[in-house]
DNA sequence: GCAATCATACTAACATGCTAGAATTATTGA
DNA sequence: TCAATAATTCTAGCATGTTAGTATGATTGC
């Protein structure tokens, strides 16, 4: 049933998770933190069984934490486990999506609202500067970079309330769109729109006008899950059939 | 398997924590949800040492499913766990439920304002039905009763929306303000005024009017926080140093 | 050929032994 | 008297043995 796959071989030889040695925390933590980013991006399909033993192996540490950062990962939603038979990746999920999606709306439309009210002017500084280096890494078509500038000023507007915990859950909300938006990556022709939408939430933030904020955000996030959308139909097979 | 005698043990000392035969799930979970509820009701005071060992004896299960239950709560924040030396039940941050507060009405905001123009007259029914009950219970002076209520209506409305997740995401959030709120209940002076802010909530969604909505909730959100905000110089004991 | 049955090989979940480090107390030294 | 140090006793974290339940594949019966 949840077989797997043709000619996809990808025998042990392929290195899917990074040594622990790059991550921080106790063993658990570091186990998590492997397991979730070769998930997030894909090196772990949909679908597909997680081999205990094998990470065991491959991470050279025993079952103890390589069980509770499963624990994690199924509470986080990235994995499901089927008590007494096995663990699999859990597979997208469009409603998972578009909840993820809402939920970080939610906290973004606040903050950013809230923000309008607050910001500091050396904070409008330092988005102002993530803004100049996203645009730099379009125009020299570094798609990857762009990409981590872009959550990094996400992270700052979340940051720049104050509150400590809200980006961490705003990301936990967001780990299914992050993972989808792997396979539309890199998209040339929309950074360049992207890049203007940051502007315009940017703008709108520094203008100190709440509703303009709202807006410019809504817009972005918007932009974002209409290309996200068509994915259930040019890739049904990593999709939980609902 | 393990019966779960009545408890031997515990010389003597009140009983905290529910038999796990009042939850459901496996054992590691129904530990989690039994500390859980002893943390929020304050039947684990903040800043007293959980002691493992006396967690097993009492629940009658081993070291593991409690290991995993304290992780979870540790996640949750609402346990502070120190490496090699102890954990703690963590103290109220007033940090920490302002963020709870605000993630909370970022969401219900966010619903609310979606539920406006989504909502269908059988969901309104079933909140009037639900405000109705409050009413009763107001009169009634069943605070408790009250109390459960407003959690069940606070959820339809979140739930009316058709995610899923998101009222686990928001009672996650909303963990640190409601063990505050044990402090200050029950307020009979209160509950009528939240009553009406109830109605207003409903009568703005049932109009079909978002940015009603929207300062409904505001209004109700705030006031209870504007409750919370005295315990900090009341109950010094119960926070954090900060 | 095909369905029902049984044996085998998996797995998650739980119990428990062990280790290193922190907190606390006891002991020593001046 | 009091500070410094040593011993004891906690703890979290990790490793590993055990158990019960599931899926799969072989075997049997017809």
């Amino acid at each position: 049933m949840q077989e797997n796959s043709p000619s996809n071989s990808a025998q042990g030889s392929e290195v899917r998770l990074r040594s622990l040695g790059a991550y921080e925390g106790n063993l658990a933590r570091r186990t998590y933190a492997a397991l979730r980013e070769a998930i997030l991006t894909l090196r772990y399909k949909p679908g597909e069984a997680l081999r205990k033993q094998d990470i065991c192996a491959t991470l050279g540490v025993s079952r103890s934490p390589v069980a509770e950062a499963i624990t994690r990962l199924s509470n986080e939603g990235l994995v499901d486990v089927v008590p007494q038979s096995g663990t699999f990746v859990a597979r997208f999920s469009m409603e998972e999506i578009r909840e993820g999606a809402f939920l970080r709306e939610s906290i973004e439309l606040a903050c950013a609202e809230l923000l309008a009210e607050i910001i500091t002017d050396d904070q409008i500084t330092e988005l102002r500067r993530n803004l100049r280096l996203q645009k730099v890494m379009v125009e020299e078509g570094d798609f990857a970079e762009f990409y981590r500038l872009d959550g990094e000023m996400h992270d700052l507007v979340i940051g720049f309330t104050g509150f400590k915990q809200l980006s961490t859950i705003a990301k936990t909300g967001w780990v299914h769109v992050d993972r989808a938006r792997q396979l539309i990556l890199p998209m040339p022709g929309r950074v360049a729109e992207t890049l203007q939408e940051h502007c315009d939430l940017v703008d709108a933030i520094a203008a100190r006008d709440p509703q303009a904020a709202r807006k410019a955000m809504r817009a972005h996030l918007g932009q974002l899950m209409k290309s996200l959308i068509p994915l259930e139909k040019t890739h049904p097979e990593l999709f939980d059939p609902s």
